[in-house]
DNA sequence: GAGATATATTTCAATTGTGAGACATTCACA
DNA sequence: TGTGAATGTCTCACAATTGAAATATATCTC
């Protein structure tokens, strides 16, 4: 005998942030299936090429520097890059300056990967977002912006004094 | 001997659209960060809150339904409502109508634990959008509902004609 | 009403990713 | 300079999720 369902909450601010929640969530996951199956057709995840190309756009990366800006794990990281460079797509170094730390780079054979496909990849993202004009692609740029600096900003409410726990799941 | 980094697009749309798919990627991963520690603080997961919220909103529904709400895949919701239903907050029940499909409903020990956490998520979900006014939000959520809505439309580039792949990662 | 085909769920192996802890190194500073 | 805290990476156990194949039932079409 199930009970009845509950209203939503219908205060405008929670109201409206619950459903701004909702529709960001969407149109992610929306985007990202586009953007997962231009790549998926080279063999490749989302999560993969997301550093191959950062690694393609600006030079060779610090593994933490790659884990941070693509968000995932320490042991994440250390997983993906394996995975790469047993294919032979990226190399790691050493670091001069920190003998803990190492680089990540491409190697011809990632360089020459990412230059085939990158294109693609573009077009498959342009395409995703051709829902919106150009203007309202800006005005979007502008508010998720916001939007995403502030909330990485605050802190968790569960902990509001926390360190710094690891990063969350991945995005692009 | 690394070669040198490559540009980005620059031609408006791609580089836009690329742009976009960043932020929007980043504002997600950080509001769902939020989410999911206010969720984490119950012993629950994301999505697993995901479906009860579902049905506690909906009343009862199909496996189906719920697995297309919170965006799984078919093994994903039968694994998911296993667990909750072994923790006491789900129960299946037979559909009279088609006897392949099977509902799923909030036990009371259910409901009464989305009656509880629910305030306290909706409340970090406020505090996670406070960056942006009201106003703006309402401007984002007319934004990334046609966004969603149109990018969920499109036929994938690399199959044009294909099926219905099952959906991907999952949202809120 | 007998296939043929489509749909709802489950099973299962494999993949992806996390988080805690280990280790090496670096940094801050008494 | 020695010591303790911080940092960068890796290891490992395990949690979450997918996708393909199996099963059962429903629907369509001749």
């Amino acid at each position: 005998m199930p009970l009845d369902p509950a209203p939503l909450p219908s205060d405008p601010p929670t109201a409206t942030a619950l459903k701004l929640f909702v529709v960001l969530s969407r149109a992610q996951a929306a985007v990202a299936a586009h953007a997962e199956s231009s790549i998926a057709a080279h063999g490749l995840t989302i999560t993969e090429f997301a550093i191959l190309e950062a690694l393609y756009h600006k030079g060779p990366m610090l593994l933490g520097e790659v884990q941070r800006k693509i968000l995932v794990s320490s042991g994440g990281i250390t997983f993906l890059v394996d995975k790469l460079e047993k294919r032979g797509f990226v190399r790691r170094t050493l670091c001069e300056r920190d003998r803990r730390a190492r680089y990540a780079e491409l190697t011809d054979e990632g360089h020459a990967l990412v230059a085939r496909i990158f294109p693609a990849h573009a077009e498959a993202i342009r395409r995703a977002m051709s829902g919106l004009g150009l203007a309202d692609q800006r005005q979007a740029i502008a508010l998720l912006k916001t939007l995403g600096t502030e909330a990485v900003g605050l802190a968790s409410v569960v902990a509001p004094d926390a360190p710094h726990p690891e990063p969350s799941p991945a995005g692009g």
